[in-house]
DNA sequence: CGAGTCCTTGAAATGGATCAAACGCTGTGG
DNA sequence: CCACAGCGTTTGATCCATTTCAAGGACTCG
């Protein structure tokens, strides 16, 4: 399911693409000294994700932040009935499970799962109340960890929600391009998952997808990775 | 364009309606002793603003925090070309304007428009900065304020945007009569309005609109305030 | 191999867009 | 005070994107 990586040990923080970590980028941690930065470090453990997998579910106690450093996550909540309904893509640089901010007896309120291999660290409720016990001060890092969650709803409301379904896909295909590393390569979400993001029906999405590559807009470069070859 | 009413005396806080003011509801001011919360108040202004009037504009430096007492706001953001989309609507309890508790130098990132009469409290960027700087421990407070917004725009995102036209409109009127008094009459948004709110037409609209009327789902109550009548 | 699941493709039905015209409104100027 | 322009709403007719229904094909898994 997943596996402890090396990012628990002190070597951490001297890894080279700790510059895309959302945990020192967001600076949460850059104003703290040497010393409480590698005792806080010392509960974060660095973990990897299969597509699939749950990092949180709605519903379940908040006990946890997650810093995505690489890979998309879709943010899911279900309506009560069968179906549910995908929010918002996130990639690196999101900060999953907010919730955990507000304290104890919180919940999520939505499901965090893989959509691609995802890596990520894990910031324990205790570690963090920790944090902000001894560094009140940092609150605004957190107000602006909500700030950037709620402009990815703004954008996937704009963007995945609104217009044809064309356009829908577009801006889809085009944020999962932007989430992918330097190659920018990414891995196609199913058909279920892109008919629960943009709203439509698995059917009209096949078709539309179809279009696209004959178009030559998507092509497929391996392993179901595929590649925007955005000629607009 | 807008009156200052007698909120900011100090017999303010008497008022038999506070119960229903976001200011104290979110126990923003609840732990603070009457002396420090009289200070506050002193820069604190209650407003009332027309239909069509704007509280904020997208683009504008973020100069203060709006509390909703009374009627509903719709949150719109232009999208570079000529249309704009309404992002969601906001109520009785929210607090608009967020940005602003993120320090100077922040804009507004959408602009928030009154779509009936509203009755708000204007706090100014300074005065919410003496209170945080004087009582850091309650950046709680303004994380939960970023959190119920982060809920409404999910909310918008299921119940304005998906599904068919019927159910986005009644799931419109039904937050608007939600948001509306104990009488449960609202003033109907324009058919623009609620165009850019569902991504429908307003001839859509119109039509389902007429339908709702001559189901006696929606009845007119007077001067252009509405009243529905769930049959459902 | 068979069951299950998902993607694909076809044909038919439909919700909503679009085009277009008529009908109120409100404000303006003669 | 009326005429008229401007704007939003209503209503009708047509068109098109997407849904729905249905069947075939590719894949995984027990």
């Amino acid at each position: 399911m997943s596996r402890k990586a090396i990012c628990t040990s002190p070597e951490w923080q001297g890894r080279p693409d700790c510059v895309n970590c959302a945990v020192r980028k967001t600076v949460l941690f850059a104003a703290l000294d040497e010393s409480v930065l590698s005792d806080m470090l010392a509960s974060v453990g660095n973990y990897h994700y299969e597509p699939g997998v749950d990092l949180c579910r709605q519903g379940d106690p908040a006990t946890a932040l997650y810093s995505l450093r690489r890979g998309v996550v879709k943010l899911e909540m279900s309506d009560g009935n069968g179906d549910a309904s995908i929010l918002r893509l996130l990639g690196p640089g999101a900060v999953i499970g907010l919730e955990t901010t507000l304290g104890s007896g919180e919940v999520y309120h939505c499901t965090a799962t893989a959509l691609s291999m995802v890596d990520a660290c894990r910031i324990p409720l205790q570690a963090f109340q920790r944090l902000m016990r001894d560094h009140p001060e940092h609150y605004k890092v957190i107000v602006r960890l909500w700030k950037s969650h709620l402009e990815a709803a703004d954008e996937a409301l704009l963007g995945f929600r609104s217009g044809e379904l064309r356009e829908r896909l577009a801006a889809t295909l085009n944020t999962l391009s932007r989430f992918a590393g330097d190659s920018k390569s990414f891995t196609l979400p199913s058909g279920r998952d892109l008919s629960a993001l943009t709203g439509a029906t698995p059917v009209a999405i096949s078709r539309v997808m179809a279009d696209f590559k004959r178009q030559g807009v998507l092509r497929e470069t391996g392993d179901k990775e595929f590649l925007l070859h955005d000629g607009e």
